[in-house]
DNA sequence: AAGTGGTCTAGACCACGGT
DNA sequence: CCGTGGTCTAGACCACTTG
């Protein structure tokens, strides 16, 4: 018991983070780093109230927050439990495809095809909000699961908002990894569509001949400007895309799903 | 300013539905029913405290998950704005055609290919989480958009959850209609794909050689049990999902976007 | 300085599930 | 019955934007 709030003890009230956030933090990294298992129980609202000092509704905040995005599960009268992990590409969340491969337990390397500074086309000046021909960052590359291809990336980075973008070495850390520890967005819009692939794409991806792609496009915002523009592109036999989540919108009013352990 | 407020005077504290979900709810309407338009600002905190006689804690919360979901703008100092529509099907939220294509201002239209009683499937008994072999309902159906087929929807009930759905007519109203309007559930499973359609899907869909499908499948679950598994093909030309939402999980610690009018 | 939203507190009452 | 989570209150302090 003791073992477990431990890992809660690091919640500080003068740091510019709220608390709410850092409960959010610790139990996702418990999660993921596997010191709870899928279906275990978590310490009670109570318990994590007199654990850490902080009052019933940021510990609520926290875990509800939590319950919605499918991290863990909660039951009125019996207490709240992690969830199942996800098996695919998160539709929802922002992850790096590195860390989403490497909890698959699978080995993960990217191979850089391009990083230019360049004019930016009609339609990347649309999509970054900039004004035509104006200089953006160009990047792309693929990324392997286990040698296989599995997306190739495509991105153009507005260099007002990241001027060192171009200076990176993305063969050490992926784009993703690099723009999370540099910002956090406060705004983000997906775009899923289904095409064939053009010669060149279906080459990067090793795909055989008449076999769709999954193309995802993201636009992440910071400060009301766009900073990232990003178009993955996956084989559509090879990779898929998904969530799990408890319905925010159509929340129950009462009784709880029973939860099976 | 007067008639703002006279739309919120309808919550009451006695029904079963949450406060903060009826707030949330007349603020959905509002904006669904063109009462807002999209970057208008709303009232404030303060003005709904007063309004309507609660606290502004559950004010918070029904604005604080309207704003995760991308429904409003919320500015830190300046106040709370109406979104920007979305264009497209959503991907995180549960939603009828028929109304997102009029909402569009578009003509929808469904033409029902099946309804009938079935023994499952080793995979649909998979999905729905009941015995092989055991009764299941069937729905097959094409979604058109101005006459052009959008979407063909194939979907599993389990009867014993949904005894009265075999009985209903689907010509007059959609299965997500119908299905929203008998029970809330309380958890969601998305997965989407790209695929080639096989010949049949290809000829409901009225698409050409070559072109790809996106591939939606979804299962919902009510207390620990599935309800419903549904698969949606799109043409993958004629249709995309997207979703444009505030971040919950990289959330601002300090200022906000400035929000453009 | 005034108004806004972001967060937090220390209580409270309730519905629910397991005993 | 008790412990659980779901909701709500009436305050509070703060950071931020605007005038």
């Amino acid at each position: 018991m003791k073992a477990v709030f431990k890992r809660f003890n690091q919640v500080s009230k003068s740091l510019p983070v709220p608390i709410y956030q850092q409960i959010k933090e610790t139990i996702e990294q418990g999660i993921s780093e596997g010191h709870w298992e899928a279906g275990e129980k978590l310490p009670s609202e109570h318990e994590l109230v007199d654990a850490l000092g902080v009052s019933r509704m940021t510990i609520n905040r926290a875990l509800s927050e939590l319950t919605q995005k499918g991290a863990i599960k909660r039951v009125q009268g019996v207490g709240s439990f992690v969830g199942e992990p996800t098996r695919h590409a998160s539709l929802i969340e922002l992850q790096d495809i590195a860390l989403e491969i490497s909890r698959r337990g699978r080995q993960h390397r990217s191979e850089v095809l391009s990083l230019r500074q360049t004019v930016a086309s009609i339609e990347a000046s649309m999509q970054l909000e900039v004004a035509t021909g104006s200089k953006v960052f160009f990047f792309r590359a693929v990324h392997f699961q286990d040698e296989l291809p599995v997306q190739l990336e495509t991105r153009y980075v507005n260099p007002e908002m990241m001027p060192e973008f171009i200076q990176q070495d993305f063969k050490q850390q992926t784009t993703t990894a690099y723009l999370l520890r540099q910002f956090k967005p406060d705004e983000m819009e997906h775009r899923v569509k289904a095409l064939m692939p053009d010669p060149q794409t279906r080459k990067h991806l090793l795909m055989s001949e008449n076999q769709p792609c999954l193309n995802l496009t993201r636009r992440t915002w910071k400060r009301g400007q766009v900073v990232t523009y990003v178009t993955l592109t996956y084989p559509g036999d090879r990779y898929g895309l998904g969530a799990r989540y408890a319905t925010g919108e159509y929340q129950l009013r009462q009784s709880e799903s029973a939860f099976k352990k």
